[in-house]
DNA sequence: AGTGTTGGTCAACGACTGTTGACAGAGTAG
DNA sequence: CTACTCTGTCAACAGTCGTTGACCAACACT
């Protein structure tokens, strides 16, 4: 049965098996984070990333059966959340924008999943997806109703997004001239209102 | 010379020349502003288009020059900002997030532009300078600092675009859930704070 | 009437896309 | 050495894209 994402792997239950061909596969990966996140799903066509990676786009096909494939292997994102019921309830939204603004700054599988989120389904559900998985229950910790931490979370992430979105991917002037404590200054208050004030 | 972009008009100076043809003219924006809303640029074909508008692909080349002219002509967006001196201090927050919902929520140009200036220069430009020509005054109205306009502004558009593309692009369920006035009471406060609050 | 302009259709072009299969060397196990 | 797998190159496919120009029908003007 086809199973094009996967690799060919000989021995199916090995859990490292060092291949010679590991170089080009990073290689591939590393020109197809980038170009997603400068160019989009659409723009960002094989023959560019093969052509950055330096091989042939036919190894691309092989290795990771697709060009849905290639996104998929390319882009995973882990947030690193920290626990927030571990800082002092108070400070939770400079906590998270601090975070944030530091994975931002230098790790363009964000801005990858951000561009191509906006014109690809694939990549709208997997940023859905990390949202659920990764900053739900870390928003469940410090929001005071239950029924309330995913609208919570909700704001959280588009107040997150808005500033990734006119700062890396529109570059306004304004959003790109701010410096790292200035962002964290702004965002802090309204994350921490999101997450823990009375709901309005 | 050629000048694709504009109508060839046989009478230059007429203001208001109704044309023949003028149905054609505006079912194509219209296809246009459908498709580039909800495909974005690169998927949002001539072909497609002129599909939706029952008509044949040549005609959009022959009455707007070019894709990008097309994309020029379909997408104008007036944001129809109050004067926000007019409204009480404590409220222009609030004036601020109901003006805007109601604007997203009946006006798919504005997802169009947010989706197209993603992956489009053109697109990110046609952003920029409506938040510099129209957004930028109106806070300049209220805020307390002249130096201080722009970052202010732009805190506003990234709160805004963020909580549009959560809901009407990328269609978070939790986005997607809040109704008028929740999406008001929750960001009236943030605008609140990014326009007249002193500097963090 | 005839003549010129405008609105619209049709077929095709060159370029580019994702994708495929044939084929050639490098490495390794027997 | 032989046999075989793995890695990589090359050429081509079918489809779609933006774009162009030839051609015809409907109208306007004199």
């Amino acid at each position: 049965m086809p199973d094009p994402a996967s690799t060919p792997a000989p021995a199916p239950a090995a859990p490292a098996s060092p291949r010679r061909s590991d170089a080009t596969r990073t290689a591939i990966l590393e020109a197809a984070r980038e170009r997603f996140a400068t160019d989009g799903y659409e723009r960002a066509t094989i023959r560019s990333i093969a052509k950055d990676a330096r091989i042939d786009p036919s190894m691309v096909m092989r290795y990771y059966g697709n060009k849905e494939g290639l996104f998929a292997a390319a882009v995973a994102v882990d947030l690193k959340l920290p626990a927030l019921d571990a800082v002092p309830r108070a400070e939770v939204g400079r906590a998270l924008a601090a975070h944030f603004f530091d994975m931002w700054e230098d790790n363009e599988v964000l801005t990858a999943l951000l561009r191509v989120g906006v014109t690809n389904q694939a990549g709208a559900e997997r940023m859905q997806a990390i949202c659920r998985n990764q900053l739900l229950p870390v928003a469940a910790q410090v929001c005071p109703d239950p029924e309330q931490v995913a609208t919570r979370a909700a704001l959280c992430a588009a107040q997150v997004l808005g500033l990734a979105l006119t700062r890396y991917v529109l570059q306004f002037p304004p959003a790109t001239a701010l410096v790292r404590e200035e962002v964290v200054a702004w965002l802090a208050p309204t994350l921490q209102r999101y997450l823990t004030a009375p709901s309005p």
